[in-house]
Formats: structure tokens, C-alpha cells, sequence
DNA sequence: GCACTACTGCGTAAGGTATACACAGTTCTA
DNA sequence: TAGAACTGTGTATACCTTACGCAGTAGTGC
């Protein structure tokens, strides 16, 4: 990602730049052709079609019947392609928590429409990360989810860490499902079986005697029956809103 | 990852399958000039010296003095060492807890042991995730993690979703402080100061008007002043255990 | 000892990737 | 109207993974 000295300063790259809607274009040159955000929709269906691994520029040049060079004269490089498609695959957040709202209500409310956000764009978690979110929408919803927490007694520094423990969690758990619904992709098993194939596996190659507690994990065959898709997440997001409730009790 | 049907029917590749000690290996032809464990090792060292991008199956090859071609009798696709080179940069997992040790200080001793196994081997979090873990010392891992949960009265479900809880989130930390720590040497700021660079980012991009909690946040000037780089991942252990403990209490 | 078989390592090549650079054409400004 | 600035594009480079076929080697069965 180049990171060129302009004059806003911001030390963003030029395309963040845009996107956060600062650098009005030069009026000399001829009419661009294309726009960045038509560059990134296409970008983003190709992602949503045939997955993040068939997002070239070559690809994304030729759904939108340009040659690939072209695409370079709004974007620096590849990675600001992926930061923008991240951002735009996020959206807009939902409104904040209503004034007199509980902040475990709103927090909670938060936790699931990122979550959804995520199940919608799942080539989002492919994305490798670089960097503390800098985009609009990114900074966006951080706004929105630290608005729930205004009305707790946390440090501003609480807050935050409360937020990236929370966003952290809800990532994690999209990945883990992601991960899960490929392999039962890749096995021809549906979804729901994916646990049980793999507990097979665990059970074809755990020793009891070397591995004893996972042994017993498998013996119950609670993993065999996984239950809703949601009792993962339900499951974290509990213990994590629990604990953060002891410290804003205190 | 190419998943061959082979005797031993696992699933897994061939070459994980090796790693778990099954598949013997054949007598008949010429004597292997190298074995899976001097390739993934070179591979790490290769990581570990200039990161995962340099990882290429040509490099690996030629820091063996062997061609690129011959690691493909060993591993059937680059996914394969790669999956192989997690495993190893883990390593076996520190031993269990004590008998009639506390479940919360064996967890927790275990979470910083597998923070510290991040922070040893910073590479492991670009490798792109594709499965559950089914590579030797990660179900090591998880053993050890099962085993500090033993004597609790949670459910075998609910150990494991304890386990996947904290488990993800040290990964996630890891990789936050690390891609904190490449973004710091990306500006050329010291570690410490990315923090601060974030903060000044923010300042510039966000309005009050339309950030108000950021702005807010930003105003106390305690994301400037970030403490020990241990904070963060503190502050979130202690939040999660809290809230396991709330359960186990109950 | 000899054929057979299975295996190893390697060279070549195909098809993909990102992107540096030079160049022609276009549009606004002085 | 000249010049500057900007756009799109073609070409070229330097990578990448990996499919395939071939030559050589080490055991096995006769």
C-alpha cells in the first residue's frame, strides 16, 4: 500500500482519501471513465460470486471492459482495492442505541447486525488485515458501538477495548463458521454435518491415553450434534457481555 | 489441498497424515534426500527471518539446494506447508495444569502461553485459515486448554466453545498488535507510538458532528497514551474469564 | 544376476498474478 | 493557441503455483 505525502496529511492512501470524501478531483485532464465506487461494486460482486480468491485486477478490469491498467489510475495498489471492498461490503451501520436504551441491549443488537454483516459478505474474512480500521464505514460502526457504551461508567480507554474485544469475538466467530461451511463444502457433507465429520476425524487420530479430555469431549458426542448455527455465537457473546457487566457493576 | 481417499481414511492429506506418524513409508525406490520436517523447518526459518510473503515453494526448495518441483513429493499443495508450518511454529504445548490447580489460573496461564506462541511466530496469523485444527500439537493444544476445564461443571459443549471463546481471542489480539506493529514500521513510528498515529489519523477524518463517541473518545486523550502493550489483551482475558466464571459459579 | 516396480528428483512449460513504464489522446487553463 | 495535467492502454517484467513426463535408483521376486 503506498502511502504517497499529500497535502491533506492524513497519511492515508489517495483512494481512502476519496472515499472519506476529502481530495475533489482536478479538473484538467479528460472525463474519468470509471469511478472508484463502481470500481469497488464491481469488485465486490465478483467476491460475492466466485469468492475473494477471483478478485483479480485483471478480473475486475474486464467486468467493467477496461483494460486492467486503467484500474491503477484510481487505486495505488491491490490492497486498497481490498480495504475499500471491506468497507463497502460493511455499509452503513444501524442507527444507534435509542436515548434511554440499555447498553447491554444495544451492544448486544450491535454484536449480531455485524455479525450479519459479515454472513452476508463472508469473502470479507479472507481478507488479509493490515491495519486499525480507517475507512468510513469502519470508523462508522465503531461509532455506533462505542454510542452504546456512553452511558456506562468505563474509561474512554475501556470502551474502546471493550469494542475490539467485542468486534474481535464477532470476527472470530463468522471465521470459525465460514471455515466449517467450507470444509463441509469441500467433504460434499451438508453444513450441519461438518462437526460431526470432524469429531470423526478427531476420534480416528486422538489417543485417549495421550489426548484424555479430548477423548471425553468426543465420548459425550455433544459435538456430533451441534445444535443451532447460532449457539457458538450465543454462547461468547454471553460470557463476554457477562464479564463486561461485572466491570461496569463495579 | 488436494484430499486423496487412502487407506487409513482420515480425510486428511497425505501429508498431515505423516505428521500424525500414520503412513509408513514405502521401502520400495531410491532413499528421500529430504524429509516433510527439514522442508516445513526451512520454511519456517524462511518465514521467521522475512515473513510469509517470502515463503514461496521455489524459495523454500532453493534454501534446500533442491528444486522447486521435488517439495511436491512431500506436500501436495502449498496449503499443505502451510498448514504443516503452523503446527510446528506452536510446538508442544506447555504441560497441563496441576492436580488440584484452580481452573481459571491453569486457563489463563494457558491463554498467555498461546499468546506468547503468536508473538514468537508473528507469521502464523497470515496464514489464511481453512479448518478446524487437525494438525498434531493444535489438538495439543486444545487438549491442554480441555484439560484446565476438566474439573469444572461445564458441559463438554461448553468447554469447547470456552475453549474456541479464549482461543480466538488471543489469536485475535496477536494479530491486532501485530497488524499495529507493521503499520508502525510501515510510518516509521516506533511501536509504541502507532497507537498515537491511529489517534491522530482519526482526529483529522472525523467530524464531531457525525462521530460523536469517537470524537469524545479521542478528546480524553487516552488512546495517545496507550500503556503497556500488555493492556489490551489483559483487560480482555480478564473480561471473558469473568463471564465463564459467572457460568461455572452457577 | 535380472527383470519389474515403485519411488525420487528434476526440467520444462503453462497459465496465472501484480504492477512499472512509456505513450497517445483529451480537456482544461493561461 | 500552447502547455500542462490527466486518462486509458499496450507492453514487458518478474514473480507465483503446479501439471506432466523423463531419467535414474533401490528394493522385490524369480
Amino acid at each position: 500500500m503506498a502511502i504517497e505525502e499529500n497535502g491533506s496529511g492524513t497519511g492515508l492512501p489517495a483512494s481512502i482519501e476519496a472515499a472519506w470524501g476529502l481530495r475533489e478531483r482536478r479538473t484538467k485532464g479528460p472525463k474519468p471513465g470509471l469511478t472508484l465506487s463502481r470500481i469497488v461494486d464491481a469488485a465486490v460482486s465478483l467476491a460475492a460470486t466466485d469468492g475473494l480468491g477471483a478478485v483479480s485486477m485483471s478480473r475486475v478490469a474486464a467486468d467493467l471492459g477496461v483494460s486492467t491498467m486503467s484500474l491503477y489510475r484510481y487505486v495505488a495498489a491491490k490492497d486498497e482495492l481490498l480495504l475499500l471492498m471491506e468497507d463497502a461490503a460493511f455499509g452503513t451501520p444501524p442507527p444507534g442505541p435509542a436515548p434511554d436504551e440499555d447498553w447491554r441491549t444495544g451492544f448486544t443488537d450491535w454484536a449480531w447486525a455485524l455479525r450479519a454483516a459479515y454472513h452476508r459478505n463472508p469473502w470479507v474474512l479472507r481478507i488479509p488485515t493490515s491495519a486499525p480500521p480507517s475507512t468510513p464505514n469502519s470508523v462508522a460502526w465503531m461509532e455506533r458501538g462505542l454510542a452504546c457504551l456512553r452511558d456506562t461508567n468505563l474509561g474512554e480507554g475501556a470502551k474502546i477495548s471493550a469494542l475490539m474485544l467485542v468486534s474481535g469475538f464477532v470476527r472470530n466467530e463468522a471465521r470459525l463458521s465460514a471455515d466449517l461451511a467450507a470444509a463441509a463444502l469441500r467433504t460434499g457433507d451438508d453444513t450441519g454435518q461438518s462437526m460431526e465429520s470432524w469429531a470423526r476425524l478427531l476420534r480416528k487420530v486422538t489417543d485417549p491415553e495421550r489426548f484424555p479430555a479430548v477423548t471425553a469431549a468426543l465420548a459425550v458426542g455433544e459435538l456430533d450434534t451441534p445444535g443451532g448455527p447460532d449457539d457458538e455465537f450465543v454462547f461468547g457473546l454471553a460470557r463476554i457481555l457477562d464479564g463486561l457487566e461485572a466491570l461496569v457493576r463495579a
